[in-house]
DNA sequence: CATGTTGAATTTGTATACAAAGTGTGGTCA
DNA sequence: TGACCACACTTTGTATACAAATTCAACATG
């Protein structure tokens, strides 16, 4: 719910971000790539205004770094960097389901086990729907983030969870690592259901810590190889 | 060391964010109090454009919300919120720590030693300078953050460490609260030097927490009254 | 051939003008 | 008197113009 997908008659400032945060996601702006304000206000089909408030936006977010003449570049992801992401986000998100584990209700559990259903229709059959995997995963998470009501909590990973590497690298799992991470959803939901909020921050944490892993095991040493290319 | 204090040749966007901080920090501007674009642009001696960009920084920090109409005003920070931020601070201090510690140099702990020694100065007297032991106590802290060696770990921080609220009153906090925090930081130089990341992270979470309870103690229930009159 | 330098071209920073959306007030009508 | 509407006023959003800074390349010079 909320505020979701930018809808196409939101503010030209709004557009410009996600425009300029799609084309980075999706690896249409490499790593490294600059960014100058009149192109993407082409590109985007607005001024330079709403363009800079975007990356201004984008650059807080750390998906775009400023050098010291304040000229604007992707980020480059190093392997540190996104095990850095990573570990973060399990504490911050594990922290967010031992909160919502004490301010559960029945209809938030009704809800996750909606999203809980949605993931398992995904991966059920031989070839998985991992859009719709991905977008009932975000519907779960986000859901034990409101439920844990911080706003602050919200704030900090909202900077966590959009990684372009990974993000890039999501629609190659395996439907093996996808009904695991639905099996551990379930789980979440069994410490939800009982309110044992040290159970539910465990699990998640472990849930994230293992998604990390997947992503290494998977393109670790090959980003791994093309990095040590590029350094040298 | 680092970009500190904003000098007065920053840019106009700059000196916009650092004066509307300021003042509201200060309490100049009061929570709730709505921020026009005009006035502060005024009052900073430059534009809107500069205003605009500050005010989405400041708003990616919560210290400013928008309203759905767009419109700007000083955040509202309950003793819940204050108490949320004080949490968060504590694991995100306290997880700076632990890494700290395991990559810790002489060099560095040289530099803590002298902050050390600079708020040992700043509250050996029967009047402390409170205005040094806050710059020092800071010093510290940033030393602490560079040497965890995360971008992502101190932008989370940064969003977290500066509170209007906790700011105004750290101003009243006594000569044996001080005394007690610095011994807390002697402490934590002890785990520094035995590279001891479990035991800097606890004493650095004990010591965010006992701040915590400083403020909530010295200001809580006069805050709550506040804002209990607020309300009603 | 390496190196420093000048100057055009590009890029960002800021101010301002105008447009659009919202807010509040005064008045009118039931 | 209370509700509603209209209109002026305020506030924000966007585009654009101009200024300052930086980059890059061509060129001269050692």
């Amino acid at each position: 719910m909320s505020n979701a997908h930018a809808s196409v008659s939101a503010s030209a400032s709004d557009r410009a971000y996600a425009v300029i945060r799609g084309l980075i996601l999706a690896g249409e702006l490499a790593p490294g790539a600059p960014l100058g304000e009149v192109a993407l206000a082409q590109r985007c089909g607005v001024s330079r205004t709403p363009v800079r408030e975007a990356l201004r936006r984008l650059e807080s977010e750390l998906l775009v770094v400023r050098s010291e003449s304040q000229r604007t570049f992707v980020a480059q992801w190093s392997l540190d960097d996104v095990a850095d992401a990573f570990e973060l986000r399990a504490i911050a998100e594990s922290l967010a389901a031992r909160r919502a584990a004490q301010s559960m209700t029945p209809e938030i559990i009704e809800n996750l086990q909606k999203y809980c259903d949605a993931i398992e229709d995904a991966t059920a059959s031989e070839k998985p729907d991992v859009e719709a995997f991905l977008e009932a995963n975000r519907g779960f998470h986000m859901l034990i983030l409101d439920a844990a009501a911080s706003p602050r909590l919200a704030a900090v990973l909202a900077t966590l969870v959009e990684q372009p590497v990974v993000w890039r690298t999501a629609q190659t799992y395996s439907r093996d690592e996808l009904r695991r991470s639905h099996r551990e959803h379930c789980e979440l939901l069994g410490a939800f259901a009982r309110a044992d909020g040290a159970w539910a921050s465990d699990i998640m944490s472990a849930h994230i810590r293992r998604a990390y892993h997947a992503y290494a095991d998977a393109h670790g040493s090959a980003v791994d190889t093309e990095a040590q290319k590029k350094v040298g």
